[in-house]
RNA sequence: GGUCUGAUGGCCGAGUGGCUAGGCAAAGGUCUGCAAAACCUUGUACAGCGGUUCGAAUCCGCUUCAGACCUCCA
């Protein structure tokens, strides 16, 4: 474990070094998806973060345990008091019994992570399966002083915890701005102030998802999950607490505050938070509605899509940028990306091609020092990515033979290549696994054509040469010719 | 209104006191019967105005513009 990983941790505003609570192991906790709608290009962002912090810390040396939660219950629309469960709601919708929508959906977004070849986390709890706990961690909460019962629910005395610690600490807001900033009250609510947030509620007659509490039939409240899951599953105290900056305020500044007053200390150490993808310059969200589904860019359904655009060419756009800044989403973008994991990939499959010598003229510590440093440089896979390329023009002169490697240097380079493109950044090759079979299945015909091609070629029939060599193209079999004989490709 | 980000070449995006990523597009070249593909080369940009400094795109101040959060959202 030589990695010196440094961190932006939200909290402090600053960049740390990382420092495990326990040497050689992690505890990351991360927001997953609410499951009620089809996951989209917004949800990539954070999964694919997240899976790139997953991938480094374990080949980094530690044992990583990743929790990445799945909300199917008590995530309240419009307002946390008034509202209504976004799950009911589907699926009263739909006339479907809540669980089926949540089942369905979490499989979709199941789907669409293999996709983009994000890893599994090691644990994946389901709020409705922690109900035991999150009741348990409001009867603490309550039992310290800060919250308190009206009418069946239970509320978080936000004014009491902020006399004792700091309301706000992660979002940098103070309570008197708070109070400022929300809005009144209807005067039909059961809490005392309007900044108070809800631990539990009691369901009204209608609400389908309910359970039997020591205060009412009802459901936890919006922020409860997380807290009680983290502390189940990673104890009252763990490393990392990621998600999408939009989560900072209320939902990350609440679940401290629970945690804080059940526990007496902040939960995560390090608060991690991924910038948000933009259309047009302005956030690509449900409220919003001007989201593309991960579905709709691989097969290019949605109106704004000019084309398809494949798992491996979202992957590899979200992780061109820094995962704090913001990504803005355009066809000619996610277009330049595609055409630069090509040139990536291509350079990964020359790397075979190389015939070791007897010096080396290039040394591929250099990429694996650069590539480490920018890793441990808060994650910034841009600068990877850009060392990688740098690497592929060595590459290529390499099987020029305008530079020359050893074989030690060589199996070096392939490992460290191979490790940061497909370990590390999680990219996979698509065209030779996804085409393989195909490609297998018709490659003695091809294999046959285009040796008729030779022939003609030698004897100079050009008329019979490009006439294989359309027909082929209308199969949609790209003939490429190089220096040594012609090679192919499916489009 | 409050809190907080950001403004980089044709586009996307790193960097963040001097050595000035990378990709896409473009131009030129190599190869080729032609084409395509592939590869090579080139490209001096950091919103505006002040200030600090030997030196600023990078630090500070102001201005303009944009965005996020303050209500569910990744």
């Amino acid at each position: 474990m030589n990695s010196k990983l440094v961190l932006y941790n939200t909290l402090t505003r600053r960049k740390e070094e990382f420092e495990p609570l326990v040497p050689g192991r992690v505890g990351m906790y991360v927001c997953g998806p609410t499951v009620y709608g089809d996951p989209h290009l917004g949800h990539a962002r954070p999964a694919v973060t997240f899976d790139l912090m997953f991938r480094y810390l374990k080949s980094a040396g530690y044992k990583v345990r990743y929790v990445r939660n799945i909300t199917d219950v008590g995530h309240l629309e419009h307002d946390a008091d008034e509202g209504e469960d976004k799950i009911a709601k589907k699926a009263r919708l739909e006339q479907l019994e809540p669980m089926e929508i949540a089942h369905y959906y979490t499989e979709r977004y199941h789907k669409a992570m293999d996709a983009l070849n994000v890893e599994s986390p090691s644990i994946e709890p389901h709020a409705s399966g922690h109900i035991i706990e999150q009741i348990e961690f409001v009867k603490r909460i309550i039992d310290d002083g800060f919250a308190y019962v009206a009418n069946g629910s239970v509320y978080f005395d936000v004014a009491k915890y902020n006399a004792k610690y700091r309301y706000g600490k992660l979002s940098g807001r103070n309570l008197d701005d708070i109070i400022a900033n929300t809005r009144e009250l209807d005067g039909q609510c059961d809490k005392c102030h309007s900044y108070d947030f809800a631990l539990w509620k009691k369901a009204s007659p209608e609400h389908i998802m309910r359970w039997p509490s020591p205060w009412s039939d009802g459901f936890p409240g919006w922020h409860m999950e997380c807290s009680a899951m983290s502390k189940r599953y990673l104890g009252d105290r763990f490393d990392i607490h990621g998600g999408g900056m939009d989560l900072m305020f209320p939902h990350h500044e609440c679940e401290i505050a629970q945690s804080t007053a059940a526990l007496g200390h902040d939960p995560a150490r390090y608060w991690v938070h991924n910038n948000m993808i933009t259309i047009n310059g302005q956030k690509m969200g449900k409220s919003l509605g001007n989201f593309i589904t991960l579905e709709e860019l691989f097969t290019g359904t949605h109106k704004l899509l000019t084309q398809a655009f494949s798992p491996m060419t979202i992957r590899f756009f979200v992780l061109q940028a820094h995962y704090r800044s913001t990504l803005d989403f355009s066809n000619e973008a996610l277009q330049a990306a595609e055409k630069g994991l090509d040139r990536l990939m291509k350079g990964v499959e020359a790397l075979d091609k190389i015939k070791p010598a007897a010096v080396s003229t290039v040394n591929p510590a250099e990429l694996a020092d650069r590539c480490q440093a920018a890793m441990d440089d808060d994650l910034n896979s841009p600068m990877v990515i850009s060392a990688l390329f740098d690497w592929v023009r060595i590459i290529n002169q390499l099987v020029d033979g305008q530079q020359t490697i050893t074989a030690e240097d060589l199996e070096a380079l392939k490992t460290t290549v191979r490790l940061y493109v497909f370990d590390i950044l999680g990219l996979r090759d698509e065209k030779a696994a996804g085409s393989a079979s195909g490609k297998d299945y018709v490659s003695p015909l091809v294999a046959m054509l285009l040796e008729e091609r030779l022939k003609a070629r030698a004897a100079k029939d050009w008329a019979a040469s490009d006439r294989i060599r359309d027909g082929l193209a209308a199969a949609g079999i790209r003939v490429k010719d190089g220096k040594d004989g012609s090679d192919w490709d499916l489009e």
